[in-house]
Order: structure tokens, then sequence, then C-alpha cells
DNA sequence: GCATGATCATGC
DNA sequence: GCATGATCATGC
């Protein structure tokens, strides 16, 4: 309760009231130097200086009479166009009290449900003061991502509710997430159904999500293939349970049949991507969806051979040696892609006479204590390449001493170029072949096995 | 047999 | 030109 309340009482004097502020540097309107402050800066001198309410944080939305939550997030502006900077991160989630509501009662549904949207583009090495606020939208949830919200939040609940707050992940989900929040990551807090003490959270809606917000609903009036096509399809079950009921019928079908029936090349990139696009009646990339775009859903392709065993790793984008010596674990582009990552695994068994046979569909994604595991590996990388990276000429190639398949469970380190000649920079100014993560073929054994 | 280094091929 | 899904090839 504060002054707020007395000066804007509904949503349109908010929204023009937020929509004077675009184009005006924030350092022109901070009336209480908060701009020198560090993370959400902006936010709070908007909200002081701006709206000249002090800043709270309980439970109920910013501007309470009105039920608008004050949200300022950035966007960044690249070659491939507009994409926010980071997820929306919402309030935290009380494990002792949040399982007792429903979604309507939630604590995210009360303060979020509609939100001002105050959107400014981050740009690097421009002093914050700088930044202006290019766009105030109101933002309440389209029906058919709050389906798919809801969901989310029950698989939160769920996981609250089998004492297992501490195993949270945000790649659980595909809209909202619970991702961490506090000090660091040793902020624990108490949950009802364990002992355990697990990491504390927020809400916060996916870098993925918020990048088709941006594009679509406030700069642009993006229009993609929608998977789901009626607001019935997600009435009695999940997004997953969804598209893997629309893949049963076509299981034990082979390869050849598939390629055959769908019209899709074998060699066409994709291919296997293609062919669960038009069973799911999708003309164009599984990626273009809507639903893919907003969760960023990435398939996968498993092929199991006639002994159970997986042939090929699994490879990740390649990264840039300079850029990977200079990250930190926590806010790595290795951390930040697997993390809230739902991968959508087509899994193929071979048969007796070699051919391969669609087996199924299986949604997964990285569990935490892998994770962990994983910036084990990473850690090791970073640190050879700042040491600087053992290169030894041999019969076939150039041997490197970064972490190999042998030393972990779960990832290891290989090239991943064109050939030979495709070579990125070391930090020492030699040139090496581009490399990336791979997740090992055991451990995808691991995985698709449970 | 398989780990490790290397490369092909498509699509943007 | 490059990223990336997919796969090969060979020495240990």
């Amino acid at each position: 309760m504060n002054e707020s309340k007395r000066k804007y009482h509904t949503k349109e004097e908010i929204l023009r009231k937020a929509q004077d502020i675009i184009g005006i540097p924030i350092k022109d309107i901070d009336k209480t130097q908060r701009i020198s402050t560090g993370k959400g800066a902006i936010g709070s001198v908007i909200e002081e200086s701006w709206f000249e309410y002090s800043i709270n944080s309980n439970s109920k939305p910013d501007f309470e009479e009105a039920g608008v939550e004050l949200k300022v997030t950035p966007y960044i502006v690249s070659k491939k166009g507009i994409r926010a900077k980071e997820r929306l991160v919402c309030n935290i989630i009380n494990y002792m009290e949040e399982y007792k509501n429903t979604f309507k009662t939630s604590s995210f549904w009360k303060k979020c449900n509609t939100m001002l949207l105050m959107s400014y583009e981050h740009k690097n090495n421009i002093p914050k003061g700088d930044f202006t606020i290019s766009k105030a939208t109101l933002f309440s949830f389209p029906e058919k991502d709050l389906r798919i919200i809801e969901q989310d939040w029950k698989t939160i609940i769920d996981k609250i509710k089998s004492g297992k707050a501490h195993e949270i992940s945000e790649g659980d989900t595909l809209y909202l997430g619970a991702c961490t929040k506090g000090a660091n990551s040793k902020s624990l807090r108490q949950q009802p159904f364990s002992s355990i003490l697990a990491k504390q959270r927020a809400y916060s809606l996916k870098q993925s999500y918020m990048t088709y917000v941006l594009n679509a609903y406030i700069f642009g009036s993006e229009e993609d293939e929608n998977i789901i096509t009626s607001p019935e399809d997600l009435k009695e079950k999940t997004f997953e349970e969804y598209i893997i009921d629309k893949i049963t019928p076509y299981i034990g079908c082979s390869e050849k049949e598939l390629f055959e029936k769908f019209n899709v090349t074998k060699k066409s990139k994709n291919m296997f991507e293609m062919i669960v696009a038009r069973i799911l009646g999708v003309k164009g990339h599984l990626s273009s969806t809507e639903e893919f775009k907003k969760a960023n859903i990435i398939p996968k392709t498993i092929r199991v051979q006639k002994n159970g065993k997986i042939k090929e790793n699994m490879s990740f984008p390649k990264f840039d040696f300079i850029e990977l010596s200079r990250e930190e674990w926590e806010t790595s582009t290795l951390k930040k892609y697997l993390e809230p990552t739902k991968f959508m695994l087509i899994i193929f068994q071979e048969k007796s006479n070699g051919e391969y046979y669609l087996d199924r569909l299986k949604f997964w994604n990285m569990p935490l204590s892998d994770l962990e595991e994983v910036h084990k590996v990473w850690q090791k990388t970073v640190d050879i390449i700042n040491e600087g990276v053992v290169l030894t000429k041999t019969g076939r190639g150039v041997a490197n001493n970064l972490p190999k398949k042998t030393e972990n469970r779960v990832a290891h380190v290989r090239p991943h170029g064109k050939n030979g000649d495709d070579k990125n920079m070391l930090p020492d100014g030699r040139k090496m072949t581009k490399q990336c993560f791979w997740l090992n073929n055991t451990y995808l054994e691991e995985i698709i096995s449970n």
C-alpha cells in the first residue's frame, strides 16, 4: 500500500504514464541516483522516480488496484533479430505454502497475471543511464499459452508435493520455469515433504518465451504454425502427452516407410524432425512452430543398434575458445543452454534385418545432478584452454588434451568442424579445429533406458 | 570394439 | 560462409 495507489487507478492510466517515458534516457529521470546500483537498477529507477512508489517485494502486484505488475526488461538486437536478454523473473516460490494453492490462487497468478512490460534495448559498453525504454505494453497471457503455463505450474508443484523441490530444474517445464534466485546458489529454503533443503527459486518466464513475446506481441505480429490448434487438445493431456499420442500410431514403422509416407527424402537435413513435423500436421519445421519457439524444445534423433548400444554421441553447438575461456559456469553459454532446454528425443531401434524402426518419443531434460557432471567437464575444458591446450600430431590427426569420453560419465569434448581446416583461434593465438561439447553415447543409453 | 579425431551434406 | 545434424574411419 503506497503512493502509487493514489496516483494510478486503472490500467489505462498506468499505460499512459509508462508510454510517456519512451525515449527519455534513464539518467534523466533518476532522482535518487539508483542507476549506479547493480542488477535491476533500471527497474528501480522507473519504480521510484517515474511512478514514484517505494520498491517493495510484497506478494501483490505493484499496482494493486489496477492489478498490474511492472516489469522492466532488456532485449538484444542482433543480425538474427530481437531476442530477450534474459528470462523474466517473477516472484519467489514459497515451497511451504505454494503447494496448497490451485493455479488461480497461486502467488504467480495473483501477482503476474497482467504485466506492464517496459522493454529497453541493452547494448554492450553503453552506460545504463543512456538506455531508453522503447516500448510499454500491457501484457496478459494468451489463452493458448495459459494452458501450457498452468501445466508448467503443476509440474513444479508436483515436485514440491513429492518432496523433490531440490530437484526442480528449469528444463522440467516449457514456458513457466522455476529459476534459482538468491544472493548465491547457496540460498536454500525448507520444503514441506522432505528434510532436504532446496535452492531458492522464483517463477520465471523462459528467455525463449520472452523472445517470442517481444517479436510477436510487442514489436510485431509474428504468426507461426501452431501444433496445438484447438484449446480442447490440452484439456485432458499435457503438451508432451498430446505429441506422444499423435506419434503412437507410427511406432513400429520403418524409416523407409516413414520417408515414403511423408515424402521426406533421406539425406534431407533434419529428416527425422521433418517426419515428426508431418505426423503432427506441421507443414514447415518443428523448430518454426510457435510452441517449439516459445519453449525452445530441441529435437534430437537417437538410433539404437541391434545390440542395444548407441553408436553416435550427441553434439551441441560448437564453442568459441576465447569466449569460453572468459566465461563463468553460472552464466556460461553451456549452462544457459542445457539447464532450461527440453529435448524431444526421437528414438529409432535397429531390428535384425538392419532396418531402423520408430521406437518412441521421449521428452527429456537434464537432471541437476548430471548437469553438475557437465559442470566438471566444462570447468576442465576452460582450465585447459586457459593453461594452453596440448596439441600432438598423430597418425590420424592432431590429438589434444581436452576432456575425453573416458573421463566423465555424461559428457566430453570433441571436434565439430567442416574438416581439419575448420579452425578457431585459441586465447594464445594458435589455431585449433572447432570443438563442441558432446553427450556420451553411453549416457544416452542410460537416459533412454528409464 | 570403440574412443577419438575427422568429415560430409544440407540449409539458411 | 557457416552452423549443425549426421556419420565415417582408424589406431590403440
